[in-house]
DNA sequence: GGACTATATGAGTATATAGTCATTCACTGG
DNA sequence: CCAGTGAATGACTATATACTCATATAGTCC
């Protein structure tokens, strides 16, 4: 039986990871469909695929079959708000770091 | 030149493994020197040295000499929010499938 | 049914990760 | 300086991960 600790770590390795911190950012205003995703993220179809089953598995993500499409979106809108928190402590982080200038 | 993503990325995987959320919880309420942590976590002194290497050069916690130990803290308490958040998805996700009945 | 489109998966590769055991380094007190 | 303690590191192993290319599924429309 998984620990609860395992699960708060998967949830979190689901996001942390620079590809599936791209589909992150591109469902942030809602749903869309993995022809959409994987061309905006700039990922082959496959990878992308394998991306997304796993944050599904993972809990992050839910999905939604429209005819050929399937449509996917983040299912807790609290992982948006992790997503800000880390991205502050991102900001904190690089001031102290000598090795970004840029993206800010 | 790193990207943001990554920067994120790197922040997200310093916390999302077991061991490493074993210190996080341990660390909760103040710096505690390595000699508390891994009998604390019942793991190796050198594994735990380097997850606290690993955590401390993403960010994640800071680190203080006394003499002999070295004391390790969380840097931003805005990761305890994040695993506050974490925890709060976890319990949703729990309510939906089968295989945890403990720990909660 | 057949052609077509959207998504998922099998198989393989290269790299990263977590962990162990033994050793080294850093600091302390006698 | 020496013995002893606390922390970090080297070398290694086993497993997991991200990715690619090719193929398989599933659904649509004629």
């Amino acid at each position: 039986m998984k620990e609860l600790v395992e699960y708060r770590a998967e949830i979190l390795k689901a996001l942390a990871q620079p590809t599936r911190l791209k589909i992150i950012d591109f469902l942030r205003d809602g749903e869309r469909c993995v022809c959409e995703i994987f061309p905006a993220i700039g990922e082959e179809q496959s990878n992308t695929s394998r991306h997304l089953n796993m944050m599904l598995a993972a809990g992050v993500l839910s999905r939604r079959k429209d005819g050929l499409k399937i449509y996917y979106a983040i299912k807790h809108p609290e992982i948006l708000e992790v997503m800000d928190i880390v991205t502050g402590i991102v900001k904190l982080e690089i001031y102290g770091r000598h090795d970004l200038l840029k993206a800010m």
